[in-house]
DNA sequence: GGCCGGTGATGACAGATGTCATGGCAGCGT
DNA sequence: ACGCTGCCATGACATCTGTCATCACCGGCC
């Protein structure tokens, strides 16, 4: 019997995977959280045997959760699966130690042999994510850019993220612009959308 | 026995969903669809008493899908099952003819309970959805405001905006900024956000 | 008819933005 | 020690953006 946990905030879909997997014969859902900083005290009380994250969730994300789960219980393998099929995803996953990355879009049937994969040690990843991976390559920018960058999401003016990161407004002005040259935009909400669209962010 | 379709573009999300309504011993999943433009040829083939529709799917959205539904198929009932509890999604479904509306944060032990109040003829909507609703309002946008704001949704400068949808710049530039005054907001990235963040898109 | 809201346009202007050159400073590998 | 890279800052400049006033056309409505 192999024992999960599964990790997602959206409770329809958490409960919707338990019912999906326990149809398994050999498979057991034994415990279910839905926030990122809930994962590891899951993981050391039940022991599973495969921890299914989602990478969205409130807390903590599902790649740091992955970190911290092969560093506290190496026995309990990581099977990421998540709704967003970002390049930098699967490469962050990874480097955290998951053994699996499966994409919400598919196929129900084949989750169940994923998990028995990543049980019995084998990585199970998605081809199509695996080549974008490749191609879009680590994030080619500097912690501060993708801070600065980061800070740009909401829309806020130059002043605004100054203030916030304690900057002066020069310095974001050149941060913003090493971004937007890097992800080949030419607006500060271009760079926004494809360096998340990368998971440089 | 009450017959339902389920329409999701995440594969993973929908047969898990299956499995957990076929879990119900009067509930019966006969067909499942993965786009928007596939749920009315479904529903007229299946002839289900629930059809449960996601908002954002490929083809067509659901409240789109949900119109035609009830347009083709008034017998069937239509519950939304969406990710982002969105105020203005809920105005649009339940004008659309939707007879539910829930979230999928909800507990998976109640979707069910409201598969079942919807075959009723009942009503179901999330509370907290709901108030949110009418504090947010109807949008306040005009047609081509929204047309306009929806354009510079990916970054693209007041130019492009223009030669995209033929008009004069300056035009655009107008029109953005009466989407900014009355999102409440100072930056045209910021406008963006709070409106789709109100289903105004 | 007169009024009003939505649409399109123009021109002007202050302020924000993106770019560039330049300089200083800390850390790191050779 | 030297050079390289990343980080921070400044100043300057062209351009883009957001705002405002003004005009014009059209459709609906009282």
């Amino acid at each position: 019997m192999i024992r999960l946990l599964l990790a997602d905030d959206q409770a329809l879909v958490r409960g919707a995977l338990a019912a999906l997997l326990n149809l398994e014969p050999d498979l057991e859902v034994v415990a279910e959280v839905g926030a990122g900083d809930e994962v590891l005290a899951a993981v050391l009380e039940h022991r599973p045997d495969v921890a299914l994250l989602d990478v969205e969730m409130p807390g903590m994300d599902g790649i740091a959760a992955t970190a911290l789960v092969r560093a506290k219980s190496p026995r309990t393998r990581v099977l990421i699966v998540t709704t967003f099929g970002r390049p930098g995803f699967l490469r962050r996953a990874l480097q955290a130690g998951a053994h699996g990355f499966v994409v919400k879009d598919t196929p129900a049937a084949e989750l169940a042999d994923a998990v028995r994969k990543v049980h019995q040690g084998l990585r199970v990843v998605d081809a199509q994510l695996a080549t974008d991976s490749l191609v879009a390559g680590e994030s080619p920018l500097t912690p501060r850019e993708t801070e600065v960058l980061r800070a740009a999401r909401d829309g806020s003016t130059v002043a605004t993220i100054a203030k916030r990161l304690f900057l002066s407004e020069g310095t974001v002005r050149n941060h913003l612009s090493a971004a937007i040259g890097k992800t080949g935009a030419t607006t500060r909400a271009e760079a926004v959308i494809t360096a998340e669209g990368n998971g440089w962010l």
